[in-house]
DNA sequence: AAGGCAAATGTTTTT
DNA sequence: CATTTGCCTT
């Protein structure tokens, strides 16, 4: 095999990476700076020089996306599929751990994944049967107390009670539900963690073996890595085996999810004769914009220190808009991608970043009057709608009547007349008789301890999913989700819903068919439903269809750590919102917000853009934010203002001195006058702004109030 | 038990 | 502002 072409492409840094010997390495690799390549070539240089056989290489990633992409890489460049290494997420490789071992784990040999989903619905029943106040003790903050914990590898039975009344709540509460995950046979997502840590820790023969299996273990986002992984990564690495980490302190923003930084400092001190190797070269963007990425990250005190540079020219320079309010902000950002294409640039090239997700909807009303495709990621995962999770409930009972997680989703999903009295006397009957919901229905059913109108409604729910299970081994898995789907009355309940959304949900069921046919089993002589329930429960689905559109993309800054654009947007640099408000009090957190900036920053290769708004309405009411103290970081000379704008103290006041400010000469329409708009419907003039192709026109509407349009664009006629 | 209305409540997200 | 939750009525 030819060596040279592992090494071929790659920068003397990156080769280094991608050789060394020692016995641990850490990469730290700047934004751009050809992360993923080197872990791809360093697997391939492994494989073909080191002689080491997939089969004890073990590469761990945070999203599935990411590793799918790993495995691809690697095979593209190998010419060949690596059986028998193990690449997947952290969640993914201990599910696959606790399903191998599960006698050991203590866990049932059908246990479930609990989503977080279902997670709160588990924690608010318990409250309510541990009597606690719903309005003083918040479900989602127990939830989330309790993951915390077990992020941080906490029990409940490792917790010191202080006396503290909130701590002392908490602790309720998480013994209650560890005690009924117990009981249901479930699992949530951080316990899968600690469960497999757990069980490398219990049990020395089953640490050995992966132990001696694994040669090689590579990490990707190391900054992201919590304590339970740590320490699980740090187990299995035992003594003999090699590690490669690769991260970049400088882009850890997920600290409010548990990850830990300093995982990235202990690791010199806990691995063995390590090797650090910086990526600085950076291969994205231009050097304009790698000046105001380093500007901002360097304001930052907790660093390791790392300085990126191209041999890319300056470019141009960085575009900083100041917008009146959120309306202008968009539509000056619907305006520059509308020229993008008439340059002849593709739409998937521009990305449009922001902070929270609530600002999409301007940008997308925006983008819908200029006739702009766009596409949002993020918002709810396609195995995440309701209308999904109903349908894979039913699958879940179907296949197991004594899932009682499911079982509690679908038992009056359409509304069949068992409510939650009934539901409550089936609670209660089987945790007298310790058996599970579907028992004791039946048994509720039986014994006639029960109204006839519930239960009645009780005994058809019974029979239909009888009737619904009956012959499943026999059927395809396709087979079993229509079932799932059309004789569960789902399809007709959502048929009924009026509107857009019901037409969305039946889609999305639809959707979820066609995900039927396409999934192929791991373990092709056993049955499809229940690897496909795993395989649903680790993986979410990031997007619908539709990904090879040539749209614009709308996303937050969170999730587009790990891509590039040619051109983005940062829409809405403005104190309290970028930095968010949230994060102001605690200096930690500020310093992730501005870790949020760099890695904002980074994506853009050739031209970016920071918008702000003078004035926005959030929650209905107004506000006025100054510009982020992240943009003045940026040196004035790599920044040119779009707009040397007047400082507007009041919205009285900008409407007044906007007012009249153009007549709108020229234009075939005046001051005043009624117009008819294709969707807003009809409006009064009230102001034009601007001459040429970007002139504006501020239009009162009857129905949706004063909306600033561009002339051109907007199909304006006179009413 | 179910549907309708007023009131509350609003970061970031993967598994 | 818009969506979700809780209370109230049918």
């Amino acid at each position: 095999m030819d060596v040279t072409s592992i090494l071929d492409q790659l920068n003397v840094a990156q080769q280094e990476a991608v050789t060394s010997d020692r016995r641990s390495v850490l990469v730290l690799a700047g934004a751009g700076s050809g992360k993923t390549r080197v872990l791809v070539h360093r697997i391939a240089w492994k494989i073909q020089v080191d002689s080491i056989s997939p089969y004890a290489i073990l590469a761990v990633t945070f999203t599935n996306k990411s590793s799918r992409e790993m495995r691809e890489r690697i095979d593209q460049l190998l010419g060949m599929s690596l059986r028998g290494m193990w690449v997947g997420t952290f969640h993914g490789l201990a599910h696959r751990l606790l399903k191998a071992h599960w006698r050991e784990a203590g866990l049932r040999e059908n246990f479930q994944i609990l989503d977080s989903d279902d997670q709160l619905r588990l924690v608010k029943r318990l409250m309510k049967t541990l009597d606690l106040d719903e309005a003083r003790w918040p479900p989602r903050q127990a939830q989330w107390w309790i993951n915390n914990q077990k992020d941080e590898g906490l029990r409940a039975a490792h917790i010191q009670e202080t006396g503290d009344l909130q701590l002392t709540t908490m602790l309720r509460i998480y013994r209650e539900y560890e005690a009924n995950c117990a009981q249901l046979g479930v699992i949530d997502f951080a316990e899968l963690l600690l469960r497999a840590l757990d069980l490398w820790r219990q049990y020395a023969d089953i640490l050995d073996h992966y132990q001696a299996r694994f040669k090689h273990i590579l990490v990707d986002e190391f900054q992201d890595t919590n304590a339970v992984q740590y320490a699980w990564l740090r187990l299995l690495a035992g003594n003999k085996c090699q590690v490669t980490a690769v991260g970049d302190d400088d882009q850890s923003i997920y600290g409010w999810r548990g990850a830990k930084v300093e995982n990235i400092l202990s690791y010199e001190r806990d691995f063995e004769a390590t090797h650090v190797i910086r990526l600085e070269q950076n291969y994205r963007s231009t050097s304009n914009i790698l000046c105001a990425a380093n500007a901002v990250i360097e304001k930052n005190s907790e660093r390791l220190g790392k300085k990126l540079w191209t041999e890319a020219g300056e470019g141009e320079p960085i575009a900083l808009y100041a917008a009146f309010n959120e309306h202008d902000e968009a539509r000056y950002i619907a305006d520059r991608l509308h020229q993008w294409v008439s340059e002849g640039q593709r739409r998937d090239a521009a990305a449009i970043l922001y902070r929270s997700n609530a600002q999409s909807r301007v940008l997308e009303a925006a983008l819908l009057q200029a006739d702009i495709p766009y596409r949002i990621y993020g918002g709810q995962r396609f195995y995440e709608r309701l209308e999904i999770k109903n349908a894979l409930a039913y699958l879940r009972v179907m296949l197991n009547v004594n899932d009682d997680t499911a079982f509690e989703r679908v038992v009056n999903i359409p509304p069949r007349g068992i409510g939650e009295r009934t539901i409550d006397a089936i609670r209660q009957h089987a945790r007298q008789s310790e058996t599970s919901l579907w028992a004791a229905s039946e048994a509720i059913v039986s014994s006639q301890s029960m109204a006839g109108r519930a239960r009645n409604a009780l005994a058809s729910f019974l029979q239909l999913i009888n009737k619904m299970s009956q012959g499943l081994e026999s059927t395809t898995l396709i087979e079993q989700a229509e079932t799932a789907i059309q004789q569960s009355g789902l399809i007709e309940l959502y048929r009924r819903e009026k509107g857009e959304r019901g037409r969305a949900r039946i889609e999305n069921l639809e959707e979820l068919v066609a995900a039927c046919s396409n999934f192929q089993a791991e373990v092709s002589d056993e049955p499809a439903l229940p690897q496909f329930l795993d395989q649903v429960a680790l993986d979410a689905g990031d997007r619908q269809a539709g990904e090879d559109q040539d749209a614009v993309q709308l996303m937050t800054l969170h999730s587009a750590k790990g891509l590039e654009f040619p051109l983005v947007f940062i829409a809405g640099v403005e104190e309290n919102l970028f930095p968010h408000k949230m994060s102001l009090d605690e200096p930690g957190r500020l310093e992730e917000e501005r870790r949020l900036a760099y890695v904002g920053i980074t994506r853009a290769m050739q031209k970016l853009y920071l918008t702000f708004a003078e004035c926005r309405t959030i929650y209905g009411s107004e506000s006025y934010n100054s510009i982020s103290r992240f943009v003045r970081d940026i040196p004035s000379e790599v920044i040119e203002e779009v707009r040397i704008h007047n400082t507007v103290a009041r919205p009285t006041s900008y409407a007044k001195s906007t007012m009249h400010s153009d007549t709108g000469e020229a234009t075939g329409f005046g001051l005043g006058q009624q117009i008819r708009h294709p969707i807003y419907g009809e409006g009064v003039i009230l102001n034009f702004e601007g001459i040429g192709p970007r002139a504006r026109v501020h239009v009162q509407f009857e129905q949706v109030g004063i909306k600033i349009l561009i002339l051109a664009s907007a199909k304006l006629t006179a009413a």
